[in-house]
DNA sequence: CTCATTTTGAGAAACTTTTTCCATTCTGAG
DNA sequence: CTCAGAATGGAAAAAGTTTCTCAAAATGAG
């Protein structure tokens, strides 16, 4: 066996239109049977639920989660924090991504190009919670420049990406 | 009746340590069994069963969805787009979300406090698909100032909301 | 304490998931 | 074209889960 290449537990085929069908299927409702799941791709339970097993082994499909109203568990508040940093070391990153993704207020964390370093989503319960987060978040590492943006309404919000189209080979 | 109050069809209870701890196993795991769920709060199967129903009914559960790895399906950019409007009418905005709303690359979608009015989260598979989603957007409606910042790495993304203890009364 | 109300749990019925096994379709070498 | 081998699809049975019914236990107002 002299070839280098790792043989991956995964089935490495493309996904077909059936795939794509299920993913956003299962994006907009996992609590579907598969044998409803497979009525409106057009398959039977069997090889749907296949696809579906292989869609989970793949990590293709993450996990799967229940969607909570915000606001009926009383977080009222969002906030999207914009961070520049002075340090761009590996260890300065190492430590603020960790103490970051530590805080659960935290629900996205990206490093950017461009002006701003770090984009952050927080949730919090009011005002006062907010105070006790930023105080958290400016005490963890070294930061140049913090702005918070208090969301007013929020007009849209999904978690099911937009799945492309089936490129023609 | 001469009382005014509508008789929902909601329980409105509020939520106790039980039901606290239930959200957050199904907002991190809602593949799980209600047999496993209640043992993890510390419940038979059918109380817990019928929790999860009330959460359900309440809509303190909105959904049950699966999560998709976005690299896995080609959509390798993330985008943070903010917008600044001079048309501050009631008609504008409902175009704008309307327009926006619509629009399958907006996973998120904020109407904003301060110098930014709206935020955006846009996800693509490429430069070629932002551009033509940045077209669509300032061609829906006169817009006075875009501003697009890149993403480029994902530290962390969750779905699950930190729910607060219970409070004292 | 007593009663009405709410919450809980055991078990049975209905339904779903998962497995087994076989038929069909697809692919590419000869 | 023709065939072997792989991949995919499907019916039906087995295993497991959800959902419902009913009665016991806990709670709390009077």
């Amino acid at each position: 066996m002299s070839d280098l290449a790792v043989q991956l537990p995964e089935t490495n085929r493309r996904l077909d239109a059936i795939d794509r069908k299920i993913l956003m299927v299962l994006q907009d409702d996992a609590s579907l049977s598969v044998a409803e799941i497979g009525d409106r791709v057009g398959l039977s339970s069997t090889p749907c639920w296949k696809r579906i097993q292989r869609l989970e082994a793949d990590g293709v499909i993450l996990k799967r989660v229940a969607l909570v109203d915000q606001n009926k568990i009383g977080l009222g508040i969002s906030v999207f924090v914009s961070v520049e940093s002075s340090d761009h070391s590996d260890a300065w990153l190492k430590k603020f991504a960790e103490a970051v993704s530590a805080m659960p207020e935290v629900m996205e964390f990206y490093r950017m190009a461009g002006d701003v370093d770090y984009m952050l989503r927080v949730v919090v319960a009011d005002m006062q919670s907010y105070d006790v987060f930023y105080k958290k978040l400016i005490s963890a590492v070294p930061l140049k420049n913090v702005t918070s943006r208090f969301a007013m309404e929020k007009i849209k919000s999904v978690t099911a990406l937009p799945i492309p189209a089936v490129v023609a080979a």
